[in-house]
DNA sequence: CCTATGTATGTTATAAGATAACATGTCAAG
DNA sequence: CTTGACATGTTATCTTATAACATACATAGG
């Protein structure tokens, strides 16, 4: 129970595969957010971190989509469930999941999407397309590596950092403008 | 009037200087303000921008320091010196100056900062740092060299993008912690 | 000169996002 | 079964941002 349940891959699971431009494709979308929320489980449990109701709940509620929802949103949702109804139940559910990797805050939108790849250590850059509002995370270790070269070479030490990118996916972009 | 000042280098100059560090390191602010602030009045002429009282007033502001300031600071200050004192009139001459050019929005603190590189057409990253809360521009032609090509291997497009990070610069890295 | 037009500024009001502070509940270790 | 740590709930407030409309100001055409 305390080990990261092993992720079997397969050809059905788009989380599975190398390129992670899921959120720009077509997919079994249930699959897809299945398989993210039994390996969040499983980190929570790893990590000692306690994935409860709500913050469980917040977690599903974000997996819905690929698309990245405001606290106000989220706590909408919350409150029509029986849950509470002021914004800290949102916000500190939000917070738990940002602090333990299940998702991720995007500041340009002021929203907060799932991570689609929890555990697998990871900072990336998020990919924010301005029509139909998708949001993918895209593997970005060489432009933080450059990132950090450039800070080093300023003495600047960084900590923490965010990479947003707005512009159109590969569906928006051919659907013309 | 209608071509960009050309800029006199020198070595009293930080502005000048290749490396963008300046934030970072002790200068001669006046002269390093005044320098952008000149070259920002020549490039809002170029462009048939109105660099209008209150927004060069609100320009002046933000290049007091190498800091972001809020919209409602720097509000604060319009207020004091008989300008409006209601929300829009910050925030419209803000958005002027960033969609010319002269300003950037840092998203990661609400705020905004003067562009110290004003018409060297850059896209930089921004390096916050945490303890004394100056901000620099990196040059970050390699990081988004690299972002799109990230986002290129996935089908996106960026349009604009967002590097921002959070660290500690040299001077309070090495006054420890 | 003056007036029509576009742009800038000012004001009112409210929306949207976020957090401080405190009360209550829950669960597991001692 | 009680204590302490953590989670949830609630109240109130704060900060950030924008919509909508009114007024002034510059300037190009008549």
């Amino acid at each position: 129970m305390a080990q990261p349940k092993p992720h079997v891959h397969s050809d059905d699971c788009p989380g599975c595969h190398a390129a992670p431009e899921v959120a720009f494709a077509r997919h079994d979308h249930s699959h897809c957010a299945d398989d993210v929320l039994a390996r969040a489980e499983a980190l929570a449990a790893a990590q000692g971190a306690r994935l409860t109701p709500v913050r469980r709940r917040v977690l599903e509620i974000l997996l819905e989509e690929h698309r990245a929802l405001g606290a106000y949103d989220v706590l909408q949702r919350l409150a029509a469930e029986g849950f509470g109804n002021q914004p800290p139940v949102a916000y500190r559910a939000l917070d738990f999941l940002v602090e333990n990797g299940l998702a991720h805050r995007i500041r340009r939108l002021n929203a907060f999407a799932a991570c689609m790849h929890p555990g697998e250590a990871h900072a990336p850059a998020f990919l924010i397309c301005r029509a139909c509002n998708h949001v993918a995370e895209a593997p970005a270790a060489t432009v933080r590596a450059e990132l950090d070269g450039a800070a080093e070479a300023l003495g600047f030490l960084i900590e923490r950092s965010n990479i947003e990118a707005l512009g159109l996916c590969p569906a928006c972009r051919s659907a013309g403008e």
